[in-house]
RNA sequence: GCCCGGGUGGUGAAAUCGGUAAACACAGGGGACUUAAAAUCCCCCGGAGGCAACUCCCUGCGGGUUCAAGUCCCGCCCCGGGCACCA
């Protein structure tokens, strides 16, 4: 039956499935299928940012894995939505442009261009109706909608704010996209700048955002990355008078906050952030020049430097002196750098002998330190010699000495809330998120300045502020973005009373784009709204998001963010946009991460030339655990390739009779694959599933065999979601009509059917292996163990000894202990 | 420094609740088919000893618990990622 036409031919067959695919629409969602789907299931992975290298291959490992997934789904009966998009506004693509000599505006379509060619070429299931373009005015329209609905419902302000300054990028970059003092895309080191910026207060939300993780159903390591990033912390605000202040002393108090109120008497000393308000008003005559050597040296010094963690401590004594609310003592206050003005108060109180930052401090310049919590086996006069963070019962501590660290932390918060010196006190190390950039390639923040009215928000009905196609577009060191030098743009009427005002120049960050574009594929459709109230309500929240963790802390927070405050507008009706999250983890090429420096980059197209878009999917998805992230060996590819060239033939040598049923050992091995694969396939593990799809086909082969239909069709649509195309060719093939995806069902197992007829089982003697024997399924214990001191082997380690246990563990193994 | 992953044959990797370590593949070796090649089919493939049956050793290192440990506990080492003076 085979011959040299029936040979498998990748391309071919890829072409004209793709083709056909495209002709009937089968991926595609028309409005009406949108508005009526039955069973509606969205499958979402992370759009790409479209950059003039084409597609990574790490992409399409991310995309096969959801993809996957997606046709999966829709084998189940889902009606799968599964859309795709791009992300290209942003400073990498404008960077480009600068460094090429073109402009984004021209850019970017060839960009996104060649995208879409490959992701076509790779198979990809998705939804070409319902596809968004972040640069395009209609869908950024609708980005400056999001932002005005946020501006009037509060939670955008404009505040004049040290914030992280490019000096590279010209631009100001949020918190978590500062990577250890380096800006995450350029690497120059980060300055601090006071420039007015435009903040969203995602911190309203910091507790709900990190409450809600903990039953939601996402990648474990996605939500530890979240949760650590809110940094909640329970403590105290206690608030210190500042000894001898003079008149106003009594208002001028310094507040601190503690996660150990317990150890309040333990607290020796304060120390403010050098660029605390109160440094002035506290510090000495005597101290001021001091003081005030030290304020400038720290300005000067450059953010990384004074972020190391391991340097000596310094700092300089005020003059001045506080009131410890508990006890009533005097205390120094100090300045010092390792008191952040951007965390808590400012302020601390050191408590040297129970924090380890306060001890060196301590010692270094010879401040008292004194025990206030004694470990079991210590007592008050236990000395220390290192600081003592842990947990015991407080000594030295007046009326509170013998509670325990839990207790007194609740009592002593309340004996000073009583005397209004403090308050019970949730802290978070989430910063609110800054959205403005100083740059071009962005959506214009839609805001006029009136000299007075202020800032005016653009009217809904005057959207979009479309950005200019300038000639020049460079940044510059002014802090503001190059559109305030497009003059015929810049120049407005001031919505409010008409009189003439000017644009903000600012563009919003790429985040703000990317944080909301899963509310928007199914609105596609609406040129008049941004997301359409029952779309929205049949299709979302996402069922299934896969993506790399390294968006844990960024897009994904931001996306939450956003959809909580939508959410509480009343434009969508859920809170959480993502039910499940599955983070992939990281494809890397013979044991080094792949990157365009070192020359390791895998082109996808150069493999699908050679092997086609199935093998390349399979592969990908068979050398590694999903969420585990593989490794890319060339020669690995050979093993997926013969598997569907074996499939291939399988099919064209089977036996022409259709209703032949399997062969009564193979149709067990072929329902316990089903059963295994569709146990597996939900989970992402596709490698193993794979394994199991092998080992039956190995079975089905076995010394060249001539397989039945009913034993390959259900292995044809069971490979299907990993190798498209050639499954569609082949279910064609076994002689089913109208398409593998528009109308097959997933296999079904019969349970009375996966079970062996024999078993082999493992029989040792004093836990170590001696032999094994097949017993019946139904075999107990006793005949197990009958059949196993039959064994030779077996007999022979147990000849002169007894058996003095038996420990069966049923259909595995049975282990003798004998002496 | 802290928090997450991870360390298993020549290689990529498997191994529910502690229960036959190395499934499935790649590479390598041998054979069948073929004029030939491709594709396909069969066999071998952790180390040491042995003609063989079989025995001993082996999941980063050192201890422990257990009839039984890749898996659990204690103490280390190394690699990858994240966070980093967060009060």
């Amino acid at each position: 039956m085979t011959n040299e036409q029936d040979r498998y031919s990748p391309e071919a067959v890829e072409r004209k499935w793709r083709e056909r695919w495209e002709r009937d629409g089968v991926n595609r969602l028309t409005e009406a299928q949108l508005a009526n789907a039955e069973n509606p299931y969205y499958n979402l992975m992370m759009f790409p940012y479209p950059s003039a290298e084409g597609l990574h291959i790490g992409n399409i490992y991310a995309y096969t894995g959801a993809d996957v997934n997606g046709r999966f789904q829709r084998l189940n009966g889902k009606d799968v939505f599964q859309p795709i998009g791009f992300d290209a506004f942003g400073i990498h693509s404008e960077n480009h442009a600068l460094k090429v000599g073109g402009n984004p505006y021209d850019l970017i379509p060839k960009n996104i261009e060649n995208f879409t060619r490959t992701l076509k070429r790779f198979g990809g299931m998705f939804d070409w109706n319902h596809t968004v373009d972040t640069t395009h005015v209609s869908y950024y329209r609708w980005t400056q909608w999001v932002f005005l609905k946020l501006y009037k419902a509060g939670l955008v302000e404009r505040r004049e704010a040290p914030v992280n300054w490019c000096p590279s990028c010209m631009t100001v970059l949020a918190n978590e996209q500062v990577v250890s003092g380096l800006c995450e895309r350029c690497e120059s080191t980060v300055e601090q700048r006071q420039l007015p910026q435009w903040f969203f207060r995602i911190t309203d939300y910091a507790g709900q955002l990190l409450d809600n993780l903990s039953d939601m159903d996402w990648s474990d390591v996605t939500k530890k990355a979240q949760s650590a990033w809110i940094g909640r912390s329970q403590g105290a605000d206690v608030s210190f008078a500042i000894a001898g202040g003079g008149a106003d002393g009594e208002k001028a108090r310094i507040r601190v906050f503690t996660t150990r109120p317990d150890t309040l008497f333990g607290a020796t000393y304060m120390v403010l952030a050098p660029e605390h308000p109160l440094v002035d008003a506290i510090t000495t005559a005597d101290a001021q020049p001091a003081v005030n050597a030290y304020r400038a040296e720290v300005a000067g010094r450059d953010l990384v430097e004074r972020q190391k963690t391991d340097k000596e401590k310094t700092g300089v004594f005020t003059g001045g002196y506080a009131i410890n609310p508990a006890n009533g003592a005097r205390i120094p206050i100090w300045i010092a750098d390792y008191v952040l003005m951007g965390y808590g108060t400012g302020a601390i109180m050191a408590v040297p002998g129970h924090d380890a930052r306060d001890f060196e401090f301590a010692q270094a310049f010879g401040l008292p330190i004194v025990r206030v919590i004694a470990a079991p086996g210590e007592d008050a006069a236990t000395p220390l010699t290192e600081a003592y963070p842990g947990d015991g019962t407080l000594v030295n501590s007046g009326d509170f000495d013998g509670l325990t660290v839990e207790d007194a932390k609740q009592a002593i918060v309340e004996r000073l809330e009583a005397e209004g010196s403090a308050k019970a006190q949730t802290n978070f190390r989430l910063h609110d998120w800054c959205v403005s950039r100083q740059r071009y390639w962005g959506p214009p923040i839609p805001i006029i300045h009136c000299t007075d009215c202020g800032a005016v928000p653009v009217p809904e009905d005057e959207l979009p502020v479309e950005l200019p196609y300038l000639q020049d577009f460079r940044p510059d060191d002014s802090g503001q973005s190059p559109l305030a030098r497009a003059e015929d743009w810049f120049n407005a009427s001031c919505p409010a009373c008409g009189k003439d005002a000017h644009r903000d120049t600012d563009v919003t960050d790429n985040f703000l784009c990317s944080g909301w574009y899963f509310l928007r594929y199914p609105s596609t459709g609406r040129d008049d709204l941004a997301i359409e109230p029952q779309l929205t309500a049949k299709w979302l929240p996402v069922d299934c998001y896969i993506g790399g963790n390294e968006h844990a802390v960024l897009h994904l927070m931001y996306a939450r963010f956003l959809t909580m405050a939508l959410h509480e507008l009343g434009i969508i009706g859920f809170s959480e946009p993502f039910k499940r999250f599955r983070a992939h983890g990281l494809l890397i090429r013979e044991g080094r991460k792949m990157s365009k420096s070192k020359g390791n980059v895998i082109s996808p197209d150069a493999i699908i030339n050679q092997y086609g878009a199935d093998t390349l999917r399979l592969y990908l998805m068979f050398l590694g655990a999903y969420e585990q992230g593989g490794d890319y060996r060339g020669s690995g590819i050979q093993g997926p390739f013969s598997f569907l060239n074996r499939l291939w033939q399988s099919v064209a040598e089977a036996d022409d009779d259709p209703d032949l049923p399997p062969e009564p050992a193979i149709e067990r091995a072929l329902h316990r694959t089903i059963r295994q694969v569709s146990e597996q396939l939900p989970e992402q593990q596709f490698n193993t599933a794979i394994a199991a799809m092998m080992e039956y086909m190995n079975v089905v082969r076995a010394g060249g065999r001539t397989p039945r239909i009913a034993e390959l069709a259900p292995l044809v649509v069971m490979v299907a979601p990993f190798a498209p195309h050639v499954c569609e060719e082949l279910y064609e093939r076994l002689g089913f009509k109208g398409g593998l995806f528009a109308s097959a069902h997933w296999p079904t197992y019969d349970p009375a059917k996966v079970v062996h007829e024999t078993l082999n089982i493992a029989v040792q003697v004093n836990g170590k292996l001696r032999g094994e024997v097949t017993v019946t399924a139904e075999a107990g214990e006793d005949s197990v163990r009958e059949a196993a001191e039959l064994d030779g082997n077996v007999a022979r380690h147990l000849a002169g000894k007894r058996v003095r246990k038996v420990i069966y563990v049923p259909n595995k193994l049975i282990n003798l202990v004998a002496a």
